[in-house]
DNA sequence: TCTGGGGTCCTAGGACCC
DNA sequence: TCTGGGGTCCTAGGACCC
């Protein structure tokens, strides 16, 4: 077997530079400038200060005063993105996309068709760079999980090629805390039990692993370090959920404003439904305080949910249940068990009754922004059912 | 340092069923 | 009376990834 993956460098930052050659060779930083930020992606002259993905915005400008700070276009990134993945996705079989800047391809039996994978690995690049002027990184073995952590092992514009006998000697050398799948706490756990390798992890048994971690975690373990695909990657999501959340600064406080938050996003939820043609079963609520302190809530109701009303009379049940007065720094909404519609007579239903639903929502809203003392609620929302 | 937003999957307990 | 075992669904929380 041989897989290719595809990994796409300081992809968001990469299209920015494209986009605006100004800002070539400059640290740029890709993220909002507001308060609880963070970092989304950082060009490698930003690198060179400390500053990576995920980091508090506060933090990065603190390493890196100059950088230039660019607020994300999704939908540029995305159209980028679709012009790499139709390139990938031509170039051999078993097209397997696990992210926007990220695929898989299966290169087994290709030689008469690309040469040997180096051969057929640089061609894609050539290809990738010829047509979109983006740079990528390759990663090529016998396992997609191998060749996932082969990808990042040189960037930008890198290409590593790992031999199949090659594979527990490569995974070593990753280490431990850089394999996909092990993050802070599982690492932590296994430093507690004197694990500090994944040739530690080979000398114990399954069983054994299988006692310490249990099933799950010791499948994982025991397959990963040794550059067997855990199967991670196959999964073929047969469930599906539409979320939203949003971090707030200062803390939001009222039952009344954080409802009006929630209306809003089942207006925006509905709409990606819609768009997505597809009915979730179950709706639910994230709250997280000003001591980020974090609580869930969800309900399947029997009834199917429609409209925005619907999901929205539910969020605020939800809400009223688990709030407790304190200050809120992220409320979240989310649509899971998300399926198919039935047949097209109720999408049409479930399309013309939440179009004329929110044109009557936002007119409420749009009065109660204007109009804070003023508190309106739609009259259906008040009804117990139809 | 003070922690985004959009996802997926796992665990564990309780309800319910056979 | 001295409380099986397996399967599935639901809820809440957590870990992880990009």
């Amino acid at each position: 077997m041989v897989f290719f993956h595809i990994d796409l460098d300081a992809f968001f930052a990469s299209v920015e530079i494209l986009d605006h050659p100004e800002y070539k060779g400059k640290p740029l930083i890709i993220g909002s400038r507001s308060e609880r930020s963070v970092v989304s992606t950082c060009s490698y002259e930003a690198r060179k200060y400390g500053v990576h993905s995920a980091m508090p915005m506060s933090t990065a400008l603190r390493l890196c005063p100059n950088a230039l700070v660019v607020e994300p276009r999704m939908r540029r990134y995305s159209e980028k993105s679709h012009e790499v993945m139709s390139i990938i996705r031509d170039f051999a079989p078993g097209f397997l996309q696990v992210s926007v800047d990220e695929a898989f391809l299966d290169l087994s039996n290709m030689e008469n068709i690309y040469g040997l994978p180096g051969k057929a690995a640089r061609i894609l690049k050539q290809k990738i760079k010829e047509e979109t002027a983006l740079s990528v990184s390759i990663g090529v073995a016998s396992s997609r999980f191998v060749a996932k952590l082969a990808s990042d092992y040189h960037k930008p514009d890198g290409l590593t090629i790992v031999p199949p006998s090659r594979n527990e000697e490569f995974v070593d050398k990753v280490g431990l805390r850089k394999l996909w799948g092990i993050g802070e706490k599982t690492y932590e756990r296994l430093l507690k039990k004197g694990i500090t390798s994944t040739k530690d992890i080979r000398a114990i048994s399954y069983e054994r692993l299988e006692s310490m971690f249990g099933s799950s975690l010791a499948d994982y373990l025991y397959n990963a370090s040794r550059g067997i695909d855990p199967g991670i990657y196959q999964g073929e999501a047969k469930s599906h959920s539409i979320s939203t959340e949003n971090t707030y600064y200062p803390d939001v406080y009222g039952i009344d404003t954080l409802s009006s938050l929630l209306l809003e996003m089942s207006q925006e939820l509905s709409l990606r439904a819609l768009k997505e043609k597809v009915i979730p079963r179950t709706i639910g609520i994230k709250i997280r305080y000003g001591d980020f302190s974090t609580f869930n809530a969800q309900t399947t109701p029997d009834e199917a949910i429609y409209s925005s009303s619907d999901i929205f009379k539910h969020a605020e049940a939800l809400l009223k249940k688990v709030y407790n007065n304190q200050g809120v720094r992220l409320l979240g909404l989310t649509l899971a068990q998300v399926y198919e519609g039935e047949n097209v007579e109720q999408m049409e239903l479930f399309r013309e009754k939440s179009e004329k639903e929110r044109l009557i929502e936002k007119a409420i809203l749009d009065i109660n922004t204007k109009n804070k003392d003023i508190k309106i609620v739609k009259a259906g929302t008040m009804k117990k059912k139809e």
